[in-house]
DNA sequence: TTTTTATTGTGAAATAATTAACAATTTTCT
DNA sequence: AGAAAATTGTTAATTATTTCACAATAAAAA
């Protein structure tokens, strides 16, 4: 398979959630514009995607959910999975953990990380809380490939340098701090502000 | 001003808030290059979303922040501000909440609400929780134009139909769970579950 | 059996977003 | 003053993404 747009590899971990209910429902096959429906978007689109994965549905069946799920899985989980470290036990750093826990994920959080001596040596949802300063220890113990960056935004960058320096090999920044790493290391940001913000421009623009 | 670009009202929102991150600092003057480096994009594309909206910088001196700041709020922000309303106070509402706390903009998170009576009638951060049998009414009293969807994935549908028949302008959903709303309000879906898994599948890729 | 309907798969077209290229011009240097 | 360097503004080119249009065909209906 050449590349998958980047547009495209969002919209397969969505697929497989939407799927993933179904399947749970008792649901065999589905349709491209019964997925689209979910997700808002245009069946063309879904079915283009499921195009270049390389899947191929029945004509007047649609897809099988299950194959689906399966190959959505080859292409965005590892065999063996990914360990997760969330950065910063605060609400975010809670309500990532939450999120996970318990869920059939290839992805692992099993370690957080926090400056505050209250924090550590707790289990949040059944993920220890380490001190910030055993962060390379860690990190290379559990083998973990990805960061979560939910720490107060003004301590983001030295966060994001000391998660480079551990070896770190993925960062999702969750604060509204853009932080630099080098270029051998994804970095993904979000900013809820700058969402938040585009939907009240909509609602400004559009009213 | 035609249309901008969904892409350029992300950015012009980044960066208004490094700008003030720089005001603050007393800077008066920046580069395109500058910002672009904070923003990990191209100066080229810097300059280009602030020649959509129209601002002239000077030549060899760069842009002046302030005046920079100003006109980004004239585009993004409305002259009277927009109320904000959480729906589910968890972690994540709670996150958001404290994000916005004392923050200078014109956007103003006035209410929470949750099914819980343990999480009603209390204070979070300056924001009010309230039973979310009482939506319809709050909403209306307090002009609320946009809410903040943090309720667990599965009650995310019917909470987005209740606050539709409320009356609401625009929603951003932080559930994993999409959801249908009439084409006259502005919908926006964020999902950590997929941000995450697209992370992990470039880590992967780019191993 | 034949016709109609619904659905996939995909090349081509259209649209959206980014980047390249460079003229214009201000400041700094010599 | 004149030359060199740096920076903006913008058109054009490129790249990325989405949508159109329609052939192929399986299933359902007649």
């Amino acid at each position: 398979m050449k590349h998958l747009p980047h547009k495209t590899i969002e919209r397969l971990s969505q697929y497989r959630r939407a799927l993933l209910i179904c399947a749970a429902k008792g649901k065999v096959h589905i349709f491209s514009h019964e997925i689209a429906k979910i997700q808002h978007i245009t069946p063309v689109q879904v079915r283009r995607d499921i195009m270049l994965i390389g899947y191929t549905g029945t004509l007047r069946k649609g897809y099988i959910i299950q194959e689906l799920i399966d190959l959505i899985g080859d292409i965005i989980d590892t065999k063996e999975g990914l360990n997760v470290a969330v950065v910063g036990i605060g609400n975010l750093g809670r309500a990532m953990i939450n999120y996970f826990n318990g869920k059939r994920t290839k992805l692992s959080i099993v370690a957080g990380f926090d400056s505050n001596p209250d924090k550590i040596d707790r289990i949040y949802s059944g993920v220890k809380g380490y001190h910030i300063d055993q962060m390379g220890e860690i990190i290379k113990k559990e083998n973990i490939a990805i960061a979560i960056i939910t720490v107060p935004a003004g301590a983001a960058p030295e966060i994001a340098d000391r998660l480079v320096n551990a070896g770190i090999k993925g960062i999702l920044n969750y604060t509204p701090k853009p932080v630099q790493v080098p270029s051998n290391i994804y970095l993904e940001e979000y900013d809820m502000i700058t969402s938040l913000e585009k939907v009240a421009f909509f609602v400004k623009t559009h009213a």
